[in-house]
DNA sequence: CCCTCCTGTCACAAAGCTGTCATGAATTGC
DNA sequence: GCAATTCATGACAGCTTTGTGACAGGAGGG
């Protein structure tokens, strides 16, 4: 997964086809939809890291997608950005009330609404907007796929990737092998619990120097953490 | 490709020559038209990079080109940016809404017109903007269309060149067969994914010399990317 | 009309990853 | 210490993804 995913929900096609365009071109992967209740389907089976939503759409209304994203497990925390045709305090207030990070009202510029996104992807996943992470002695760019570790660059799998960068958008915590799956595996994933340990195993032999120590550490009876060696 | 190619719609005749001559002395193809409907046709037969579009114009009114050249697919993605003689709320509601991506209130100066032109074709396509792209061993001259490798000129075929230019303005970063298709193919290109791989050896084996690596790394499970060397 | 170059697809080979298991080591609780 | 958990590790067979060569059709130039 490398690009962060967007779910564009809006009605006016010339619009969406304008900020899709937009959006692709600034490396998000768009999935472009005008129904409410697609939206809601889409939001569900694709896992997008950010949603922009159109107020008034067909369908469930944009208040309403808006509310059942956060009522549903798999999306209640994916930011979700308005766009209201015109700035009614009442809309507003319902809008942030519900549960919208951010709400901007027709007309806006394309340059902007990809600002205040971009503004939240850093916000959240700073890996996905291409800022680089770094934890200790380690630095990952997911943009370029590319990991370091004293200057050296190391060789990692896909899975490895995956589980690192996980471990480096939160450094220091312990997750346990379900909390792995669920993250890096995805939701669902019909997988033995020890995998996990044969994956660790595999990032640590990765991420080895000479010299340096692991910093991956095995919490026993309870997970595994990345250190700020 | 040689000057990027702008379409100025501008029935002000003093101004539109001033700005053609402005135009045309910063390098720009510039085609002019003080009517709506010309400009329509010249959009769909020159296929500009961008269009500079008055808001008050003869025929068809501005607003109304705007948004027909956003349905037409053959310009929907050309980026707009419109002129108007007053900061008119209203106005300024539906141009953005329409899909220009740019705004300018009259009167503004010259050189802060073409300062936007400017930033958007570098945004829209760093190498039509005139500057030679460079990364590693490699340089690429969008306007002669040729490509040296430490010194030697290479021949590469139309799509292996887009392929290449593409990954030369965003040297580093990892594309997923998706993106590339979108990006280089043409978004709504109906093209097994596969393909991408085919391409990706050719312009490999083109760009080959011997005792030199390949700057083209593979990344699994997630695109390609162009090495920043 | 012939020829050359370019394109998109296939089928097959090669390379790399993945999930599991069996086994041995480390740790814990008693 | 002892038995029971919990982890680490090496091996591996199966599967997925990528590399490659071949090929037919098409565009365009002579």
């Amino acid at each position: 997964m490398p690009s962060p995913r967007l779910l564009l929900v809006e009605d006016d096609q010339a619009l969406a086809e304008l900020l899709e365009f937009r959006f692709k071109a600034e490396g998000y992967d768009v999935i472009a939809t005008a129904d409410g209740d697609e939206a809601l389907l889409l939001a569900s089976e694709q896992a997008p890291d950010l949603v922009v939503l159109d107020w008034m759409i067909e369908g469930t209304s944009g208040i309403e997608v808006c509310r059942r994203l956060r009522r549903n497990k798999l999306t209640a925390h994916v930011p979700i950005i308005m766009l209201t045709a015109r700035e009614s305090e009442d809309d507003r207030v319902r809008g942030l009330e519900i549960g919208a990070d951010d709400y901007i009202t027709k007309p806006f510029s394309p340059r902007e609404l990809i600002a205040r996104v971009g503004a939240i992807m850093r916000r959240i996943r700073p890996a996905l907007a291409g800022e680089s992470l770094s934890v200790g002695d380690l630095s990952l760019d997911s943009t370029a796929h590319r990991v370091m570790r004293r200057g050296q660059s190391l060789t990692l799998g896909p899975t490895e990737f995956r589980l690192l960068r996980f471990f480096m958008e939160h450094p220091g915590r312990v997750f346990s092998r379900n909390q792995l799956l669920d993250a890096v595996w995805g939701t669902g994933s019909d997988i033995e619990m020890r995998t996990v340990d044969v994956h660790i195993r595999r990032l640590r032999k990765a991420i080895e120097l000479p010299g340096a120590p692991d910093p991956v550490r095995t919490v026993r009876s309870a997970g595994y953490a990345l250190e700020a060696v």
